[in-house]
DNA sequence: GATTGATCATTA
DNA sequence: TAATGATCAATC
């Protein structure tokens, strides 16, 4: 049983407004939610604390956070500025079964159409326990980050369609980048090779980079 | 193994 | 010290 379900945008935006301020002890002490020693075993715990209390579909799901809103909640750990720390994952890279996919239709605008943006303090040297939760921000892409976007994510797909998935690293797009995304490095699926022909490589996901979602937090600042 | 949630930790 | 490539946990 849930303790909160949001069955509107306003209700939701609410509730995340109500968190900011509260700490990470604070919130898992209301869940009933054990604090890890720390993050390195658990790296989705803010995450999930976050999703819990604010009535997400916990969980693994191929869904938005908030299906009957269209609304996809992320976290993302920010230094004193206001800065990001970290890459922000998206979805998870199609490899295969490519044939006339188009941004349009795309896992990664789908996602990205609407987003609840919640900074949290992710600065090591703050125990788990006593960072804070920052003030939400409820994100839809202007359409000149679609277009960075798009520009990023047609040219990677078109890499991957030519089977030139291993020459991709991190360094390839603006704002949109390509890394492994994997439970370690032996898990495998499957891609198009080089020559057409069908390969094993390591799973790969879409993520933002620090450039891109920094504009996102600036401009929440301004507005 | 692949999905969800991400951060870690070594490299450059 | 930032960024890339590697990895952790729960769940299906």
């Amino acid at each position: 049983m849930p303790i909160f379900f949001p069955n509107s945008e306003q209700k939701l935006l609410h509730r995340a407004q109500l968190v900011a301020g509260y700490t990470f002890g604070e919130i898992a002490q209301y869940l009933n939610i054990p604090i890890p020693a720390d993050l390195s075993k658990q790296k989705g715990w803010v995450g999930n604390l976050i999703e819990i209390f604010l009535g997400a579909n916990a969980g693994s799901k191929a869904e938005r956070d908030f299906a009957n809103l269209g609304i996809e909640l992320k976290t993302i750990p920010v230094d004193k500025q206001g800065k990001p720390l970290e890459t922000t994952f998206v979805s998870v890279t199609p490899l295969m079964a490519n044939h006339g996919v188009i941004w349009e239709t795309s896992h990664v605008k789908y996602k990205l159409t609407k987003v609840l943006w919640i900074p949290i303090e992710g600065e090591r040297t703050i125990p788990l326990a006593d960072r804070k939760v920052g003030k939400p921000i409820l994100w839809t892409p202007t359409q000149e980050q679609e277009r960075q976007l798009k520009q990023d994510w047609e040219e990677l797909m078109d890499m991957i369609a030519l089977g030139q998935v291993e020459k991709i690293t991190a360094h390839y797009g603006t704002y949109l980048q390509l890394r492994p995304k994997a439970a370690n490095g032996q898990a495998l699926t499957e891609a198009i090779g080089e020559n057409g022909q069908i390969i094993l490589t390591r799973p790969r996901g879409f993520y933002l980079k620090k450039s891109f979602t920094m504009q996102i937090l600036d401009n929440a600042m301004k507005s």
